[in-house]
DNA sequence: GCCAACGTTGGC
DNA sequence: GCCAACGTTGGC
């Protein structure tokens, strides 16, 4: 099982709305690096933390799991979305990729980014790299329990 | 709202 | 293939 990152600006997406729904196609990811890893690493079963970005509260918000592996995104073919539709790609040869992810839990608080940089099995992660703009990241297994021991201790879980 | 860091675009 | 210009991300 592999370990994810992913991060949404609260305003658009937040815990709060994965927890109302069975599930979500987190779709307009349109970074090639992301792409890269929801089209080919990404598998049922997987994990991965909900992020706050571009927030009053920036940090780790809850645990998610993913229950779709890679499939195109549909928004790109689709006028109407605006924003995410790609003239460029076509269904035949797709460019943009999503995978569908289901609610786990949420932690009582947001774990704030500051706390995280703190931690010193961070320091090789991407997350706490400065410049770093990846909205979806693989996290190694002690990045993980790293944050999930500082979630425990802050009584968050 | 600011701005540093980064990715993308497009002319050459 | 280079690189300047531009747009976006995201913390502060």
């Amino acid at each position: 099982m592999n370990y994810w990152l992913m991060k949404s600006e609260p305003s658009s997406f937040s815990i709060d709305d994965l927890q109302q729904v069975d599930f979500e196609p987190w779709d307009g990811v349109r970074n090639y690096q992301a792409r890269n890893f929801m089209r080919d690493d990404m598998k049922v079963g997987d994990k991965a933390f909900f992020y706050h970005s571009n927030a009053k509260k920036i940090g780790i918000a809850g645990v998610m799991s993913i229950v779709k592996a890679g499939y195109p995104d549909p928004t790109q073919f689709n006028p109407e979305c605006g924003y995410y539709y790609d003239p460029k790609s076509s269904e035949e040869n797709p460019r943009w990729y999503l995978v569908d992810v289901c609610f786990e839990q949420a932690f009582h608080d947001i774990l704030p980014l500051s706390e995280i940089k703190k931690l010193p099995e961070l320091d090789d992660c991407p997350l706490t790299q400065k410049g770093n703009r990846l909205s979806v990241m693989p996290l190694q297994e002690k990045h993980w329990h790293a944050i999930i021991t500082l979630a425990q201790q802050k009584q968050l879980i």
